[in-house]
DNA sequence: TCTGGGGTCCTAGGACCC
DNA sequence: TCTGGGGTCCTAGGACCC
């Protein structure tokens, strides 16, 4: 059997683990430049404000219903994230963690609710983050088994009519967990919509709708070549996982990273060229430092440009991409490709309000071999003072040595102006107690 | 005034090869 | 007059996920 553990509202749980005050109380969590909001505690759900909903949109009820607003705090995210892995693996031998607050796992045939139930207080009790399990026969199925696990959490014990199934069966259901199992599974797939499956999203649940399809149980009695031919090899895979034929084993995406990505919305407009430079060089800055750390290079960079979504310019986002002669996690050769990238690609004329950096092509760094016209000075060069900074930085503080193209970083640096206190990463952000 | 960021996989079509 | 068949690799774009 395949389990998944979620955790409940993540960002918000984070948030109230040092603030114990605002237990119960409605919170929520934007994205970053404070832009939209990306958590809910359940207080907030109940108010209606929905998921990705623009800040500025909501900001007077927020101000009415007293919600507590943070600003997104990644570092801590993070390292909250990471602790409730390193309890999981103590409690499951195969896990495989699949996003900043989910991972699977396999677990025995005959496991019970009343043991996962114990699993998930002892989460609970060493990190303080609330979660839910469920388990099922495939991934696919596990999702949706997490889903009422999630569902039996918030009131007591309530059915799947809140995911728009109906949960059949009296026996005790613990909290916060769910073992789908074959009865309880015929129980609720014709009564499923396909649209709450993992995988089915907004496209594919307009076409299903198109063809009167609208339950995973009509799903199932298509036709497979109909589900080839309309859905392709994706669809096919997602009918066998619901059908209980298991395609995605347990540490399937665990691999290395194809390519990596930074990329920021500016606090405001920008027109120049030099804030531009600067703003990328920040982000090859981190990414060519996360390659080093990993004994990394890159073999292609690409700049992305975006205009401003809303008004005249409407969503006009533009990508340049170079592949570098040799591979690479040089920040200096890494900003000079970007820069002359930026020559062809900048307009005057657009209202720039995002920059960013895709660096892919990713490889081990002993497997790369070097050039033959490559300046073998320079390049130990460059490694020196590449580990010289990093060094420097790690000890210090992020950004102590840095380029000076990176001033400029300040017209552009997003507005947070509700974050939490590194609580946990932090030397001068730590929380202090009190002993009386 | 104010609308997030970071990923993966699949597919179709073009370039190229023998 | 008549101009094949079978591949691979790469890329851009779409759909989806958290």
């Amino acid at each position: 059997m395949i389990g998944l553990i979620d955790c409940n509202n993540f960002f918000v749980s984070c948030e109230r683990l040092f603030r114990p005050d605002l237990q119960k109380k409605p919170v929520a969590v934007l994205s970053s430049n404070d832009g939209c909001i990306v958590a809910r505690s359940q207080e907030v759900k109940k108010l209606g404000i929905p998921m990705g909903v623009p800040y500025f949109q909501i900001k007077n009820m927020c101000k009415k219903e007293k919600i507590t607003i943070f600003s997104s705090n990644f570092q801590l995210y993070r390292d909250i994230s990471s602790r409730i892995m390193h309890v999981l693996k103590e409690e499951v031998q195969n896990i495989e963690v699949y996003s900043i607050d989910e991972a699977f796992f396999n677990v025995h045939t005959n496991v019970t609710e009343k043991e996962m139930a114990e699993m998930r207080m002892r989460v609970m009790q060493k990190t303080g983050i609330p979660v839910s399990i469920g388990v099922a026969h495939t991934k696919t199925r596990a999702k949706i088994a997490n889903n009422i696990a999630k569902h039996r959490m918030r009131d007591g014990r309530l059915t799947m009519s809140a995911i728009g199934g109906g949960e059949g069966g009296e026996q005790e259901q613990e909290e916060g967990v769910c073992i789908l199992d074959m009865t309880m599974w015929e129980n609720i797939k014709n009564t499923l919509p396909c649209g709450n499956v993992w995988g089915i999203g907004r496209q594919t649940t307009a076409f299903l709708t198109s063809e009167k399809i609208e339950t995973v149980g009509q799903l199932l009695a298509c036709d497979r070549a109909f589900i080839k031919q309309s859905l392709g090899v994706v669809g096919e895979r997602l009918c066998m996982e619901l059908s209980g034929t298991s395609i995605y084993r347990v540490g399937d995406s665990v691999h290395t990273q194809e390519s990596y990505t930074s990329t920021r919305s500016f606090g405001k407009i920008i027109r120049d060229k030099e804030t531009l430079i600067s703003a990328l060089s920040y982000h090859i800055t981190h990414l060519a430092e996360k390659l080093r750390t990993q004994s990394e290079v890159a073999s292609k960079i690409s700049i992305v440009l975006q205009g401003s979504r809303y008004g005249a310019f409407s969503h006009r986002e533009d990508i340049l991409s170079t592949t570098l002669t040799m591979s690479t996690n040089d920040t200096t050769t890494l900003i000079r490709e970007a820069q002359k990238l930026l020559i062809k690609l900048y307009d005057s004329e657009i209202p720039y309000k995002k920059a960013g950096i895709i660096l892919s092509g990713i490889l081990r760094e002993e497997v790369t071999s070097r050039s033959l016209f490559d300046d073998h000075n320079t390049h130990e060069d460059r490694s020196v003072l590449n580990t010289v900074t990093d060094n420097i930085n790690k000890k210090f503080g992020a950004h102590t040595l840095h380029f000076g193209v990176l001033y400029g970083t300040e017209k552009w640096k997003e507005n947070k102006r509700l974050v939490s206190k590194e609580y946990t990463t932090k030397w001068s952000e730590i929380c202090t107690v009190k002993a009386i």
